[in-house]
DNA sequence: AGAAGTTTGTACTGGACAGTTAAAACGAGC
DNA sequence: GCTCGTTTTAACTGTCCAGTACAAACTTCT
């Protein structure tokens, strides 16, 4: 028991499993839920194949785990923000800029996200814990947004729901779509100076979307 | 020669290439490469798995083939769009309304390029054709920045590449993202009503984009 | 008529791959 | 020291599936 701290632990069920689940996302997020080989999986862990079985049952029931600890970590990473009093327009702004931000570090889960999208969300409507997982995002904004339209600064009739909509749409698409549209386009906006620019035109435009008076064309 | 009105042709090469894209296009949007199943797809045909291979190659140059083919139609589709003459922030705001409603109305292309894009473009690279297939939406778009610049209704620095992209990102995640989105938020914003609003205020977002002065926090 | 390209259908091959088997033993907590 | 949960190893099973074989015939164009 004092001696744990040796170079091998001998048993360690955690780290075991958060091993596989390390290795089985990263090559989920590869090569998808068809494409990923358990052999290949197997192989990049420290332990092998007859324990992802013992763990997780079967396949479908690994990528599940992965998709589930995918939006845990990144749920994680979102409570660092600290908005706290920060004025309205500034908490918004900052909001919005670290999502761009985030998205773009976490190509991983990304990747999984627009897995799953493939697959219709099946495996995502099985997870019960995911639904409460994203609500703290939403309130985030909501309160941002009251305090602003207390203030007179924001706009009375906005959604929390599609304005989260909105941010999410242009940080997601950055990552998710930049293979096909550097092909096409090349890789002008993913260089450094265009992912500055694409960002401050991202927080601009939601945060002159929000004080804007609705007038169109 | 002169029978070949009767109730059936007895040879349509052409038609049979097309009946195989048709229906391989789809069960790869639905399933991917790796997930798409040969004899699914020969099943679904008019033809069988031989002629598959007559024409194609394998699998994978059929799913580069069905790729090509979905851009083609995409394309296809834009060039019905005619801005003619109508000032520049009406031809901006009709062709970002478009653009989302062509999204919308087009599953099956989004999925194909959700697909590629797992696939880090592999197999979009591999076409030579489709580099240039996109210059017109480009074109367009610059054609009415250069008209509304003149006229002094929109700001001079601009690039029509990056406002491609902030249109392209919010009509193309309305659609591929719906399934986990609407999974963990609800189905409200892809309802009628919630749709309306949104293109709305897309189409909103991207014309005070392109007005507005550019301060920002 | 002859050549080139197109079509048919089934059965088969060979490899890939998810999941299993076995028996054994080790470690930790009680 | 006993029990339960954990770990090891490599070979194996059974199924799925991309791609082929074969042999013939039909169509169209020239």
């Amino acid at each position: 028991m004092q001696e744990k701290n040796e170079t091998q632990v001998k048993r360690d069920p955690e780290g075991v499993r958060r091993d596989i689940l390390r290795v089985a996302t990263r090559i989920f997020s590869e090569d998808g839920l068809s494409g990923a080989r358990i052999d290949d999986i197997a192989a990049a862990t420290k332990t092998s194949k007859r324990m992802i079985y013992y763990y997780f049952g079967d396949k479908e029931g690994l990528y599940q785990s992965c998709l589930e600890a995918a939006y845990a970590s990144v749920r994680f990473g979102e409570e660092q923000l600290e908005l706290g009093d920060l004025p309205p327009e500034k908490a918004l702004a900052k909001l919005v800029g670290f999502t761009f931000d985030h998205h773009r570090r976490n190509p991983e889960f990304i990747r999984m996200v627009m897995i799953e999208n493939v697959h219709k969300a099946k495996y995502l409507r099985r997870s019960e814990h995911i639904g409460q997982m994203n609500r703290p995002a939403i309130q985030m904004l909501s309160q941002i947004l009251e305090r602003g339209q207390g203030q007179g600064v924001f706009q009375p009739d906005l959604d929390p729901l599609e304005l989260h909509w909105l941010i999410s749409s242009l940080s997601f698409f950055n990552v998710s779509n930049r293979p096909t549209f550097s092909a096409i386009y090349g890789e002008a906006l993913f260089a450094e100076a265009g992912q500055d620019q694409l960002r401050q035109h991202v927080v601009d435009m939601i945060l002159a979307f929000v004080r804007k008076p609705k007038d169109s064309i």
